[in-house]
DNA sequence: CGTTCAGTTGACTAAGGTCAATTCCCGTGG
DNA sequence: CCACGGGAATTGACCTTAGTCAACTGAACG
C-alpha cells in the first residue's frame, strides 16, 4: 500500500526490518486525517497512541491557569508524535496537540504497539528511541533558552526548519521562542538587512 | 545499619517494601563520600550508577564549545542523582555532576540494579519513576524559561528550595536561571525592600 | 596579613515588553 | 468578481529588564 511508503522508509532507517515484519506492522496502523485546527490529543485525555505525520503540521501547547497558551513544540512531515509521559504512564495528558493545517497521520494504538513489541522484539527499539529523542530534544531546548539570546534561537530555528516560517503563524513561533510577537518582528527585520 | 535509614524512608515512600526486600536492596548499596569539587560523573564517562544524596549539594553542568559552563540542575539531601540518558543508553555522558560541598552518597551500580529488578520486581517502579521525574522536571523548567520573567523564576526557586541560597554560590544560581550574576543581584535587591 | 574569589554597585548600552494604530492578506458572501 | 471583515504581522513611541565592563567591598583561608 502506497500510503505506508514513508513509514517504511522511516522505520527501516531506524531498524532493519524484513518485508514480513513490515507488513505486520502496517496492518496495525490506522490512517487518520485531521482538518485545520482539529486535535490529535487534548488536555485531560490519555494518550494511548503514537502518530506518524505523513504530511501536515501540528503544534504542542499547554494552557496555563491565567489562560495564556504556551507552544512547546512543533511536528512536520515524517515526525513521530505522542505524549510520552501520558502514554507510558497511562495518565491524563497536560498538553494539547493540534493540527494547524490539513494533516494526514498514521496512528498506532498503544495496546497494539505493546503487542507488536512481543511479536517483533526489535520494534521495541522504536519505543525507546521515541522517548529518548523527546528527552534529548527538550534538554537541548532548555539549554538554548538558558544560554542563547532570542536572536540566536531564531537563527537556529531558521537553520533547522527553514520551512517552518511558511507553515506556522509567527505568533506561535514567537511563543515557542519565549518572546513577544513584536520582538520576533524586530529580530526578523534586522536579520534580513 | 543507620546509614540506610534515609534511603529506607525514601524508598518506602515510593513503594511499600518488606524488611527483607529492603535488606536485599541495602546490601547492593555502596557508601560514597565526595569532597568539595569532586565529581560524581564527568563528561565522556558512562553513567552506570544511580546515587542517593544522604547529605550534601551537587550541581549538574555542561561545558560548551566556547568554554562557558551551563548549570542545568542541582541536587540536595534526599535527592536521587543520575544521568538517565547515559545510563539507560550506555552512552557517554554529556554532562558533569560535581559536589560543591562535602557530600555523602549511597550508590547502586546499574548492573546490580537490573539484578534487583528481577529479584524484587516492584523495585522496577523506582527506575521508571526516576526517569519520569527527570522528564517532568525538565518540561517544567522549560516552560518556566519560556514564559516567566527572571524575577518570577527567582521567586519560584526561593519557594521551592529556600536553603539553596545558603548552599549554592549565587553565580551558579544565576547561571541556572539563565541570567547574569549582576541581574540576580539586582533582582535580590528589590526583592527585599 | 595579604591573596583570592564571590558578591555588589554604578554608569552605560542593548534587548525585550507593552499598547495602540496600521497595513497586509485571505477567505467569505453578496 | 468585488467588497468587506477578521486575523496576522508590522510599526512607532515608550518603558522595563537584562547585559557589559570596571571598580569596589568583604569574607574566607592559607
Amino acid at each position: 500500500m502506497d500510503k505506508f511508503r514513508k513509514v517504511k522508509n522511516t522505520i527501516s532507517a531506524i531498524i532493519p526490518v524484513t518485508d514480513a515484519e513490515l507488513a505486520l506492522f502496517c496492518e496495525s496502523i490506522e490512517l487518520k486525517a485531521l482538518k485545520k485546527n482539529e486535535f490529535f490529543l487534548t488536555e485531560g485525555q490519555i494518550c494511548n497512541f503514537v502518530g506518524f505525520v505523513n504530511h501536515g503540521t501540528l503544534i504542542y501547547y499547554k494552557t496555563l491557569e491565567n489562560g495564556t497558551e504556551v507552544t512547546t513544540d512543533f511536528a512536520f512531515d515524517q515526525d513521530w508524535i505522542t505524549n510520552n509521559l501520558s502514554r507510558l504512564n497511562n495518565s491524563p495528558s497536560k498538553i494539547n496537540i493540534k493540527a494547524i493545517e490539513k494533516t494526514e497521520l498514521l496512528v498506532v494504538k498503544q495496546d497494539i504497539l505493546m503487542d507488536l513489541y512481543i511479536r517483533i522484539p526489535k520494534i521495541e527499539r522504536l519505543g525507546r528511541l521515541l522517548m529518548e529523542q523527546a528527552y534529548l530534544r527538550i534538554v537541548q531546548q532548555n539549554m538554548d533558552l538558558q544560554v542563547l539570546a532570542a536572536k540566536e534561537r531564531y537563527g537556529n530555528l531558521l537553520n533547522k526548519y527553514p520551512e517552518i516560517f511558511q507553515r506556522v503563524p509567527l505568533y506561535h513561533i514567537a511563543n515557542y521562542l519565549g518572546i513577544a510577537p513584536k520582538s520576533l518582528s524586530r529580530i526578523r527585520k534586522d536579520f534580513f538587512e
